[in-house]
DNA sequence: CCCTGAATTGACAAGCGTTCTCAATTGTCC
DNA sequence: GGACAATTGAGAACGCTTGTCAATTCAGGG
């Protein structure tokens, strides 16, 4: 074999979903600026309102990227459209506010531990949850 | 007034959504021959299996009527469809596994009381909640 | 610097579940 | 039977999400 040949111990793949362009770097700000629950098109429109040009598409794929990465949450609104939120990276879950989405982020030992054991007692394993309450912040009851 | 006027006294409104027809007998037999969540077109495909042809409208129409009456649960799959299944009536929630479907009704008085108190602690009035346990149940584990 | 190539992007076109529209049909009650 | 609201079905419309693919951008290496 000569020389010729590519040299293959050069190959950095580069990891994909690591890049930080401008348009990540602009969908991170502005999950920076909101504390409830956006769909990806209320996103997409904040993005624009800010001067920000990104794509729909990019938006939609960065919000897979960071909630893959555990970086931020995603729910299901009632009509099933995904919401997002960036969140503290424990495990918790969330109090919300039917009106105006006022979210709280509130953790249940007592309901982890209960979950387990329901799992086990009925002989299923590799358990995940999911856990959510609706209500009427103080601010909305009036 | 002569007797030519129709009489607006026996105006019988005939409540929508009460009408026993065959669709939603189909329908309502349909949910009874399966004890795990189907979507909307699932159960259009097995109202055709069963020689029942049943509009794809008119099934959504009729799930969403039964859901409303709380005769059948509604839950999200991952993907954000609509799935359906006759449950008890009373307040419960679900250990569903994720390879098969087969689903176990749980009751978690404790957990019922752990959201109330969470919500009362944040001032949020009026509260409902959602709480799913996922998994892989004996027989699929292996 | 400049090159190379993989990663990323954006405009647009599907894909998919769900809802809407509206004329035709059916069930209820007189 | 007759009258009339409720219901149905076929298909179009809709809104969210994902796929396509050529053009662009970024990270390194030379
Ligand atoms: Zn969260
Ligand atoms: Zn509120
Ligand atoms: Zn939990
Ligand atoms: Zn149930």
């Amino acid at each position: 074999m000569t020389s010729t040949e590519p040299d293959r111990t050069t190959v950095a793949p580069g990891v994909p979903g690591t890049r930080p362009t401008r348009q990540r770097r602009a969908v991170g700000e502005v999950l920076a600026s909101f504390d409830d629950f956006r769909s990806a098109q209320e996103i997409h429109t904040l993005l624009g309102q800010r001067g920000e040009s990104v794509g729909l598409a990019t938006v939609y794929r960065t919000l897979q990227l960071l909630a893959d990465a555990g970086e931020v949450d995603v729910l299901r609104s009632e009509d099933g459209e995904a919401i997002y939120r960036r969140c503290s990276s424990t495990h918790h879950h969330h109090l919300v506010c039917r009106s105006c989405g006022a979210t709280v982020e509130v953790e249940g030992p007592a309901v982890e531990r209960w979950t387990s054991a329901i799992a086990d007692e009925h002989g299923y394993v590799d358990i995940s949850h999911t856990l959510e309450i609706f209500g009427t912040c103080r601010a909305c009851a009036g």
